[in-house]
DNA sequence: CCATAATCGGACAATAAATATCCGAAATAG
DNA sequence: CTATTTCGGATATTTATTGTCCGATTATGG
């Protein structure tokens, strides 16, 4: 039970964009440089928020990234899956069919009271997530910062974001 | 984000040490027989259960394993933690420190938007394994099964059980 | 229109974690 | 006391995560 830390990586690149205007964006070097995290890998993580959908993309000279719909319809859970996949956490291995005393697959047809207690958890957690979506943590992000570094991300903003088509 | 095999293995060893009565436990060797699953790495995890204080152990001829306290006692959280360690799924990197727009360490005293969602989420997530424990566990096993099986597991752990002190 | 430069995309290693196994330490029975 | 049986921690093997590289694709500018 270990969330990948490219699901951070991921989120903080979408609240970055999230920032921007409409139709702008950027690239993966930008968003890497600006965590100083390795290029590459969070390039890896971005392409996954493509494939998913999150984000749009262009390639050439002026492409980059940029989220594909309005931030307050993009969850945590959708980034999350996004890297991680969207299988459950619980993989039943379906022991209980084995052993001395093991069941028939006839009385396995609905799942267990273990599988069941997890499955629930796992629900629990998902909607939790849902709830937030990408306006939410920027509205936090912005609340809890000082207006001096506000400033300054925006004007690093200004300078790095492309116009995407 | 994936939950070791080895917490469904302890789980359902736990609902079988639940099934006896007060004072009688089962050796490893019997746990991993049950669910023909290797036994060695079984034992393993009952010693995971041991450390966390979840069952009781007596080395020697008459050794084996027992709950340490009453089956209600012991949630299916309980029993996660003792296998998974109690850390939290979304460690965070602090990478809002880093690069261009850095944040100070005094601007980071509290944790930001992103952690607090993620920790909202392991709580629900917590609070949905901790109501479960494995009374519930052991009656819908129960009422999922034939009464000939479950005459079958009965013939099954008078032969195996042995009394621990 | 074509060469060029810049970017994303998927294939490729290195590292960490989970899985499976072994042998020694401890306790009871005789 | 000694033999036997069991748990306990240290040890290999396999799998997933983390990190890196080079080729495919697109706009630019001559
Ligand atoms: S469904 Fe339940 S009983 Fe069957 S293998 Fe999974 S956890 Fe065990
Ligand atoms: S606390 Fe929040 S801002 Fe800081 S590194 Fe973690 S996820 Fe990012």
């Amino acid at each position: 039970m270990q969330i990948s830390k490219g699901v951070e990586w991921a989120a903080h690149a979408a609240v970055l964009l999230s920032a921007l205007p409409t139709g702008r964006g950027l690239k993966a070097e930008a968003l890497a440089r600006y965590h100083s995290v390795p290029g590459p890998y969070m390039a890896k993580q971005m392409q996954a928020l493509s494939k998913a959908g999150i984000v749009q993309t262009a390639r050439g000279k002026h492409g980059g990234y940029r989220l594909a719909r309005p931030a307050g319809e993009i969850t945590l859970w959708d980034i999350m899956t996004a890297i991680e996949g969207s299988k459950s956490a619980f993989t039943c291995t379906e022991i209980r069919q084995n052993g001395p005393c093991g069941a028939t697959p006839e009385q396995c047809r609905k799942k267990c009271a273990i599988a069941a207690a997890f499955h629930a958890a796992e629900v629990a957690f998902r909607e939790s997530l849902q709830a937030i979506s990408l306006v939410e943590i920027a509205a936090g992000v912005a609340a809890d910062s000082p207006r001096k570094h506000l400033r300054n991300v925006g004007a690093w903003l200004e300078k790095e974001a492309v116009a995407i088509g």
